[in-house]
Order: structure tokens, then sequence, then C-alpha cells
DNA sequence: ACCTGAACACCGTTCAAGT
DNA sequence: ACCTGAACACCGTTCAAGT
């Protein structure tokens, strides 16, 4: 067998961010590890509330924090962001992977996108509009699709997904209720999930008609 | 149900901005409307190419007019923006309009979604998230949202729309497939495609399943 | 090693001075 | 009446000085 990538093929791959072995980097300080975990509530809370128009200063003031300090934990506002969101997908993948063990066959994938819709998950907006250097959130984003694959795949078999979808389809029309309600202007919060059950009639195979273009990786 | 109609069937709304009547207020300077022109093309430009994060500098620039003038004609950033949207939207919608005429009563809603979708429009997000005073935009929306309920209407009687849908609902659907098909960070341009068939096979009447959510106005 | 706030650069918006 | 660019306020980011 191949011996080579056996660091690999351990059980579970914990993921810690860096590789921080026994010998490796020394550890952080402890008013580091502090700051940081109150820089990513902080500004969990500021974001949620106000959006991408928060001024860096008041999260560092909400976490008691100097300003330079949010910069020396995150190389930009936009990274900041984009670990907030990163650890909100990580338990929603998380929930994701139990569904996929635990609900039947035929209602986990629409059960899952219920879930994600539900929290107005732009997350993928900043997954891939962060664009570029980022390899964590190539790594989330990947985790994702493939969780999305396995939940459209033991759809497809159940038969309540159409045949011609991929996992990734379904994955982007995600951010599809929540963005969509988002433009009516004083209306029913829960608005989103009528264009969830829209959208997911539009995934069942009973009404399906073929469609011209081709999903990603053909 | 909304029987106000009569008012949109007139010849041809031409809304030129404000109502500049014979007698009324005093015309513009002739520079001021040829500084506005620039102004609202150099902008267009712009935006499509950088989106929100062109400087206004660099906008005027490209007018050749000062700064200080882009503010003389748009109280804000966002308000040219919205200038810009509104005058594509305009012919949008006129073209929508063509098409409730014209194209059979069965196709003409789809076709017309296709059409809107593929501009890759934002332009509703604009429109609703500038959100509050400017009412140009509200004039703008509810002119959409009428010319989507007629062609919604249209499409039912036909037998190709489910029957619990609102024009308001296939109007702030359009959104949706070129949002979600930006996500993927380098596909095919013509992806949105997909999304939109999906959804479309969505609001056909064959696998329609009943909606929990209500609509906006019931 | 990490924290901090003063300093810098940039950009949206305002305004006094021009025509 | 409208144009203009200098000036202002604000904010993301950097950095020298502290511990």
């Amino acid at each position: 067998m191949l011996s080579r990538e056996a660091t690999l093929s351990g059980p579970r791959g914990q993921h810690v961010g860096r590789v921080a072995c026994v010998t490796d980097a020394k550890a952080p300080r402890a008013d580091a590890v502090r700051n940081r975990a109150r820089l990513l509530e902080a500004a969990e809370a500021e974001f949620a509330q106000h959006g991408m128009d928060v001024s860096v200063a008041d999260i560092a003031a909400r976490a008691r924090v100097g300003k330079g300090t949010v910069f020396r934990h995150f190389a930009t506002k936009e990274e900041l962001l984009a670990a907030v969101v990163l650890s909100r997908l990580d338990v929603l993948i998380a929930d994701g992977e139990r569904l996929a063990e635990t609900s039947p066959a035929e209602s986990a994938l629409f059960d899952f996108m219920s879930l994600a819709a539900s929290q107005q998950q732009d997350e993928l907006s900043v997954l891939t509009n962060v664009d570029g250097v980022n390899d964590l959130l190539e790594g989330a984003q990947a985790r994702l699709f493939g969780l999305m694959e396995r939940l459209a795949l033991q759809a497809q078999i159940a038969g309540a997904l159409r045949d011609d979808v991929t996992g990734e389809d379904v994955a982007l029309l995600i951010c599809a209720p929540g963005h969509v309600a988002g433009f009516a202007p004083r209306a029913d919060p829960e608005l989103w999930r009528r264009y969830l059950a829209i959208i997911v009639d539009g995934l069942r195979p009973e009404g399906a008609r073929p469609l011209a273009t081709p999903p990603r990786n053909t």
C-alpha cells in the first residue's frame, strides 16, 4: 500500500487551522487566543446587526481590544467576516452530516436546504467573493459541496430529486430563497420558505424538463 | 385582486423624470443636462466594470466634470447607482410590455424572465436596498410589479404557471439565477440559464405542491 | 509575542468662490 | 444656475512604541 500518505489517512482530519504539532511552532500566548475569540464573537454580533457596514473600530470596541489588534489576527476586514462565516458554516455542515445519516433518504436533502436557508445564509457569497488566496475557505466550500453531493445522490436514489442536477447545483440554490425574500421591503420574515418551496418543486423529478445548460464539471 | 390596471394601459408612460411641463419650473441650463447625461453614461460603464467599488472621483473624471458636480445632480453615490439602474430598468420594462402583447400567452412570462435574468439584473436589489425616501424607485418597482402581474395572470390562464403564485413572487425570483450562478467561481457565463430552468420548472403547474407560506398581500 | 493608539491614505460629501 | 476643487469627516490599514 502507499505508505507515503499514511499521515493523511488517519482517523478524522481534525483541521486545527495550521498543523500545530508537538515539536512544531510554539503555542500562541494566552491573551492572544482570548482576544481572537472575543473578536470573533463581537464580529458575529455586529455583522449580524449592521452587515458589512460596521466599522472595525466598533467591533474592536465591543471586543474590548485596540483597533490594531484586529489586524494582527485578521489581515483585512473581509477576512474577519470570512472567519465568522466559516465558523457558522462549520456547525451547519456538521448538522448536515448528522441529517445525512439520521433523516430518511427522500427528505434529508430538503430538510438540510431548509435548515441552511433559515439562517439567511449569504455565507456562500462570502465564501466565493472574498476570492483568491484564502485556502481555509476553499476547504470549507469543498467540504460543503461534498456533503451536498452525498445528500443529492441519496435523494436521487430515493426518487425525490431529479437526476440531472449535481450537489453543487443544490448548494448554490440554497442561497436563493433568503436573497430573493430580502428584496420584499417589509414582508413576513418567513417569506423565504415560499421561495424555497418553489425551488424545491423545481428540483423534484415530477415536473422536470431537460436542462439546456450543463453543470460545472461534465 | 388589484383592478387598477386601467392606468397602466395608457399610451406609453414616457417618464421624463420630473414633470417638467410648459408653465412649470424653468428649464435647466444647457451644460447641466449635458453633464447629467455624461455622468449617467460614465457611471453605467464604471459600475458595470468595477461594481460599487469605483470612486466617484473616477466616475467624475470619466465624465469630464468636477467631483462636486456629481453631488449637484445626485444626492449620494447610491442614488447615482439607482439612477443608472432605473434607466436600464425602464427599457427592460418596455421590452416586457411589448412581449406581453406579441408573445404567445404561455411563453411570454418565461421569455421575459429569461430576458431580465440575462442582464445579471441585481437591479431589484438596488431598487429595494437604497430604500426609503426615493420615490422614483418606488414608482419603477410598482410599474415592474404591475407588468409581472399581467404576465403572470396571462400565463396562469394559459395553464403555464401555477395558480398559487403572484406577479411579485415571479418578479422577486428573477434575481435568483444570476445571483446564484455568480457564486460559482469561474463557471460558464451561461450557467444562470440552468438555475432559471429549474426555477421555472418549479413555477409550472405540473409538479406544484401546495405552498405553506402566503405571499405579501393576501 | 502581542497589544495599543497615533498617524496615514483614501474616499464620500460639503461648501465658498468662481462664471 | 451651475461648475469647481480645496477642505472636512470618516474609516480601513500601518507602524513605532510599549509590555
